[in-house]
DNA sequence: CGCTACATTGAATCGAGTCAACACGCGTGG
DNA sequence: CCACGCGTGTTGACTCGATTCAATGTAGCG
């Protein structure tokens, strides 16, 4: 938990973030009241039900949002990349966290205090429209998350889960000569889909025998991203 | 499809609604540029996937608001009450409806369109900053819904679905002697549930059994709230 | 009065969860 | 350096909740 110098206007992630929309002025206001903290895969930032102390801007790292649901079995809410906000929702009505956040692997985070955060809302019409508009892509998202709980079966949903672990955490950055991979617990992976982990290794297995997906330890190659879009999307 | 003169200021919901937070001049410009009409059960106020034209505000019924899922099966996204706006979602965030809003019974309903509602939020920090309260509940609720859909079975979650038809739809203004109740199609209590219609029948006649609930007809009478309620929780 | 839509019940099927056993990799301490 | 143990991954067998299909009943409406 140690306060590092970073400043926000030379963030490598600040173009990703939704902080772009902020002036130099504002940055230089932030960087000197936010704190810097990193987090070993397995530690959590926060716990669902606790009070909000301020923004969190991920500089490095995967990051989970989840919850207990329940006979304690957990569902992964949302995944957080490098750039992204966590912890805006509650922050904005003024409620306790609805979910915990726990890093999936090390992760670097800065934590912008509650009251710089809303005072930058305050003045700044298009971080707050931003924001507004961000809110409303995850209502979007999590609805269409909701009815497709509902009604695809787990075979669908896996090959959703991967295709958009892919989207999330593959960097752009780097001409990909290379199918992308990650290295995800099965548990984890269940949590994502919202099925049991034995589940999620059978269907891998299938995945594997059509080639779609390679496994290396607790790697995943993502190789045949299209086809897996299309498993998910059997019944659209 | 007709117009009406319905003021605004004098709407007998508009202490439930959003804009309990307008001045009178803001209500009175509202009025004027404002549209009403009344939709029978079945009758469709906009489908997923159409560009939004305005905010509606439900004057009188209830509504949902559903998505199509996999193979034709739809989901019931939110219920609607007077009161209750529609289609802010779209219009926050400038992108097609998510859902679609069809009335589950005679209802009316006003249309303020899209430049004189986004001219009074930009106006009225107080109703800005309920309707971004109000996504936030709205993300928060879809989350904590996603989880039960993962993993609570359907037994729980039709309790829980009786128990928010009535918190939703009791009329609390009078001292209930009689137990709550209500006209729902099979079918629509099984897309509020996530399930298949023959499964909520079934699992009704259970309830019945253990006079928790009684039906007439479609009519639903919910008995037993808090014991439903106790059942919904069962695993927590 | 009969038609259509909706409600109900039963039987068969299947997807997915649970339980239990076992394999594997890795880090620690003997 | 190897043995042990713990956490995680994997596989198989069994069970069961829930869907589907099919048949029948019922209510409301033109």
């Amino acid at each position: 938990m140690k306060t590092q110098f970073l400043e926000c206007e030379f963030c490598q992630v600040k173009g990703k973030s939704l902080f772009h929309f902020c002036p130099s002025h504002e940055l230089e206001e932030m960087s000197g009241s936010k704190g810097y903290n990193q987090y070993k895969a397995g530690q959590t930032l926060f716990h669902e039900g606790s009070m909000p102390m301020g923004l969190f801007c991920v500089n490095k790292g995967k990051i989970k949002l989840h919850k207990m649901g329940s006979d304690g079995k957990e569902q992964i809410v949302r995944l957080v990349k490098p750039g992204d906000f966590i912890g805006y929702r509650a922050l904005l009505s003024d409620t306790p966290y609805s979910a915990s956040a726990t890093a999936m692997e090390e992760s670097s985070v800065c934590l912008v205090p509650k009251t710089t955060f809303l005072g930058l809302l305050r003045k700044n019409d298009n971080l707050a429209d931003a924001m507004m508009k961000l809110i409303c892509r995850n209502l979007e998202e999590s609805e269409q998350k909701l009815t497709e709980m509902a009604y695809k079966p787990v075979r669908e949903r896996l090959a959703e889960a991967l295709v958009l672990l892919k989207t999330t955490y593959e960097d752009k950055s780097i001409p990909d000569a290379p199918p992308f991979s990650i290295a995800i617990s099965r548990e984890d992976l269940a949590s994502l889909v919202g099925t049991a982990k034995e589940t999620v290794i059978r269907i891998l297995g299938e995945f594997k025998d059509d080639h779609l997906v390679r496994t290396e330890g607790r790697k995943i190659f993502v190789l045949e991203p299209v086809k897996l879009e299309k498993i998910s999307k059997m019944y659209d």
